[in-house]
DNA sequence: TTAATAGTTTATATTTTTGTGAACTAATAA
DNA sequence: TTATTAGTTCACAAAAATATAAACTATTAA
């Protein structure tokens, strides 16, 4: 019988990134470092709920965290997750794209 | 106010991804064109469930699919959405390596 | 026209994800 | 030692995702 246990461990990275708050943390998070409540205040997330997508992508390996007194740093793990995520947007814009497109064949 | 539709829209791009099955069926497609009754021989999943998971990834705007006869073949939409799936099993992989190396450094 | 094949749709039950508020913990400051 | 700030954890309700089975549709073949 065929293993399928890469795909449950891929799909968890992307479901990492399969939420809204997610997609805009990765986005702030891009060239920069940031605190729990910089990245609150940016997104203006209820710090419990905050906190528990935080720890889900810190968790699933694309961020980091470090602590420094009274404030926890969040970053990006590695370059490829922002990569990945551009071209996912990439993918969207084609679509959007393509809608349009199809929509206007349709009103010539 | 800000606007975060485009966060909605691109993590329902990323949703389209985040399932294991949903990652064989990108994985399989990869570099060919198949029909509905092949994915399914391969990935082995229950056809109205199949059924399912192909239609929502074609109106996510990730496949693309058209019938001839009585079969109907699914392709990628275009290569991003492989080049950026092969770069989440990339980023998975760092992340394993980066746990084994803290296990080893516990081990030592 | 009837049957067979290939796939879709629908209803439903189960599981997972998400958001909220309250209680909690850790570090610093008074 | 007590209060304050910054964040986490927990319990729970609501919403969304998933799997299954049964009924349905479209195309081709007999």
């Amino acid at each position: 019988m065929k293993d399928r246990t890469i795909y449950t461990l891929h799909s968890n990275i992307c479901k990492a990134l399969a939420n809204p708050i997610r997609i805009e943390i990765i986005d702030v998070l891009n060239d920069k470092e940031l605190t729990f409540g910089e990245i609150q205040e940016i997104t203006g997330v209820m710090k419990s709920n905050l906190s528990q997508h935080l720890s889900l992508m810190v968790s699933s390996g694309i961020l980091m965290q470090h602590k420094e007194g009274l404030n926890v740093f969040f970053k990006l793990s590695g370059p490829k997750i922002g990569i990945a995520c551009r071209l996912m947007r990439e993918v969207l814009i084609e679509n959007m794209k393509r809608q349009s497109d199809l929509i206007n064949q349709f009103m010539k």
